[in-house]
DNA sequence: GTAGAAAATGTAAGCGCATACAAAACAAAA
DNA sequence: TTTTGTTTTGTATGCGCTTACATTTTCTAC
C-alpha cells in the first residue's frame, strides 16, 4: 500500500482524478457553497481515496491566514501555567487553529527571540504572561498590527490589552488580612522579580497596605527564591536559625508557601498560631492539606480560554482585543490566625 | 513610525533597496558562504533597517521545510505531561525548531484529528504519549514517513518507537513491594483505562505480578477515577464506608495517592500502619509531605529531552528513530509499611 | 422555444521564498 | 596578454494553494 518514492498528493493531483479544477478542488476543501453536491462528493470521494490532505504553507502563502495562534509562557512547570495554556489551546482547538508554543524561561530577552520566530511562523495572535515585555517585542507586535494579549495583568493605566488581575490589589488584599489579623511582624518570600512585573505588582500592593497601616516588611525575613518546595523549606531554615522568623510570612506561590508549611511542621512550629502563612495561585492540592492554605485564587483556566475568544473575535472582527479585569480573590483557609502574643 | 497600510516587507523589497538579487538575499538569510563578506554587511544592513524577517510559510513552501515539530498530550494539567512537554520545547527551541503543541484531552479520536492538523502544518516530527493510538494515525504517520516518537512506553515487542519506560514493569514492582511487605488484601485505585496503555499496562504489571503469588487484587477496593486529589479522597471514603478497605492501595498516580492520603489522615487511619499507600510519578512535593509518598519515579523531563533529541537527530541523520529504554525506579518512602495485623 | 440572469466551473496569476542554472567577476597560470 | 578555473552574483522557475476574473452551464421568465 505504501510506495516507497510516494510523493504527498496535491490538489492537482485530485483535479486530475475527479476530472475537474484546482479552483474547484479548493472550494471544495474551504466549504465554499457554490460547488454542486454531486461534484463535491466527487470531488470529496477522490480526496478520501488518495488520503490528501492540504498544504498548510502553500495555504498560508495563497490566502495569507495561517490558523495558528501563539503563546510565549515562562514555563509550564508551574501548574498555573500549564493550566492556563491548556486552556487557550482547547479553547482555540475547538476554532480549528493551532497553538505554537515557546517557553521563556522567564528571560525577557529569550522571550523577545521567541516572539519574533512566532510572527515569522505567521501567527494571527499571541499570548503573552504579564505586561512586561521587551521593548522591541511592544514594536514588533504594533508594526505588524498583531492581535495579542496580556494575561495575569491588570493595569489599565498601561493601556495594554489585558486580561487578567490586579497583582497589587491580591498582595494588597494578602497584606490586608494580615494585618487585621493583628500581624505586626511581617515577611515576604517572593519569587524572582527580575522580569517579572507579576512579583513585583505584588511586592507592591503588599509594601503599600503594611504603609497605610504604618508597618513595614521585615526585610529580615524578605527574600526572593525560586518557585520549589525545597527553597521554600530552606528559606523557613534559614529565618529560624537567624532568629528573624516573623508571625506571618507572605509567600509568592503555593509551591512555596507549602514548602514553608511543611518545614514549618517538621520543626514543629504550630501553624497558623506560631506563624501565618499565605500562598498564591490556589493549587488543587492546597485546599485539602492540613492546615488547608490560605492564598489568593488565580482564574489561570479563565485567563486562558477568555484570552483565546478574545483574540478569535479581535480576529474575525477585526476589532482590537477587548480588555477585561478578573478577580483573584483572598481564600482565608487555616494557615493564617492571629499571632500568638 | 507605523504606517498605517505598511505591508511587511520582502526579500524583493530588501534586494532592491540593497541593489542585489533575491537569491543574494536568500542567501545571507540562510548564512551561505558564498557572499561575500561586504556584500553581506550591506544586506544585513538593510534588513535590520526594514525590520525584515522571512516568511516562514513561503519558505517552507520553496524549501519544503518547517523546521516546526508537534507534540500531542492528553493534557498540560498534569504536571507530569506539562514538564515533559517543557522540556521538549526547551530542547527543540535550541535547535530553531518550533513547537506545535495539541491537547487531546485523553481522547484517541480527538488525537487523530490533532495528528492530522499538525501535519498538515508540515512538523517534521512528533512526540506521542503512549503506544495507543488509532490505526489512522499509525497509517498516516507511515504513508507521510514522518518522523515520531511513542513516550511514556517501552514495550519493545510492539516494534514502535519508544522512549520510555516500561508501565508494566513499574507496576509489578509495586505489586512485588507491597506483597514483599506482606499485604495479602490490595487494592487499585487506577486512573481512566479507556484509550490509555499506560494505565492498562501498569494494572497488568500489578495483577500478573499479584497472580505470581497466589493472589489477586481485592476487587471491591479495585476502581478507576479521574486524576484529582477530590477523587482520590472520595474514593478512600467510599472503600472505609463500605468496609471494603484493604491494607494497602496502589494508586494510578501521586494525585490520586495524595488525595487517598488526606482523606486517610482526616479519617485517622494511621499511614503507613493501616493502610499503605502508593503513588506514580514523583512529583516534587511527594517527597516533602509527610508520611512521604512511595512512588514510582517517571523520567518526564527525560524523556522529553531525548525525544527531541532522538527526533532531530533522526531528521538530521535520515535515520530512523532511536528506541531507548529508561528507568522508572520505585522509591520507598514513608507510606508503605507491613501491614497491621 | 429564447434571451437574459444566475449559478457553477475553469483559467491563470500570484503569494514569498529557495535554488538550479547561467552569467559575471575575479584569480591564477601560461 | 590570453586562457582556464574559481568564486561570486543574478535570472528565472516552481513549491501548492487561493481567488479575481473569464467562461460555461443551468435556470427563469417570457
Amino acid at each position: 500500500m505504501v510506495d516507497e518514492a510516494e510523493k504527498q498528493p496535491t490538489q492537482l493531483d485530485i483535479a486530475r482524478k475527479a476530472g475537474v479544477s484546482t479552483a474547484t478542488v479548493s472550494r471544495v476543501l474551504n466549504g465554499s457553497p457554490l460547488v454542486k453536491p454531486a461534484l463535491r462528493a466527487r470531488v470529496e470521494a477522490v480526496i478520501e481515496q488518495l488520503g490528501y490532505y492540504p498544504h498548510a504553507a502553500a495555504r498560508a502563502l495563497a490566502s495569507n491566514r495561517t490558523f495558528t495562534l501563539g503563546a510565549v509562557v515562562p514555563t509550564l512547570n508551574n501548574a498555573i501555567f500549564a493550566a492556563c495554556t491548556n486552556a487557550f489551546e482547547r479553547e482555540i482547538q475547538a476554532s480549528n487553529y493551532t497553538l505554537l508554543l515557546a517557553v521563556s524561561n522567564y528571560d525577557l530577552g529569550a522571550e523577545e527571540v521567541l516572539v519574533r520566530r512566532l510572527l515569522e511562523r505567521g501567527v494571527e495572535g499571541l499570548l503573552l504572561i504579564g505586561n512586561a515585555h521587551s521593548e522591541a517585542v511592544y514594536e514588533l507586535l504594533a508594526r505588524t498590527r498583531t492581535n495579542y494579549v496580556n494575561t495575569w495583568a491588570w493595569e489599565p493605566q498601561l493601556q495594554l490589552p489585558n486580561i487578567g488581575f490586579s497583582n497589587r490589589r491580591a498582595g494588597a488584599a494578602l497584606a490586608d488580612h494580615l494585618v487585621g489579623l493583628g500581624h505586626r511582624r511581617i515577611g515576604l518570600v517572593s519569587g524572582i522579580a527580575e522580569g517579572n512585573d507579576r512579583v513585583r505588582e505584588r511586592a507592591i500592593g503588599v509594601r503599600e497596605r503594611l504603609a497605610a497601616h504604618g508597618l513595614a516588611l521585615e526585610e529580615a525575613a524578605t527574600t526572593e527564591i525560586r518557585y520549589s518546595v525545597r527553597e521554600g523549606r530552606r528559606v523557613l531554615g534559614e529565618f529560624v536559625e537567624a532568629g528573624t522568623l516573623p508571625t506571618a510570612l507572605i509567600c509568592g506561590n503555593d509551591v512555596i508557601a507549602l514548602g514553608v508549611l511543611l518545614e514549618a511542621m517538621e520543626r514543629k512550629i504550630p501553624v497558623p498560631e506560631a506563624l501565618s502563612i499565605t500562598g498564591f495561585d490556589n493549587l488543587p492540592l492546597t485546599e485539602h492539606i492540613r492546615p488547608a492554605l490560605t492564598t489568593i485564587d488565580v482564574p489561570a483556566s479563565a485567563m486562558g480560554h477568555l484570552a483565546a475568544r478574545a483574540i478569535l473575535s479581535a480576529i474575525g472582527d477585526g476589532v482590537p482585543v477587548a480588555s477585561r479585569e478578573l478577580e483573584a480573590p483572598l481564600l482565608v483557609r487555616e494557615t493564617t490566625a492571629p499571632p500568638a502574643a
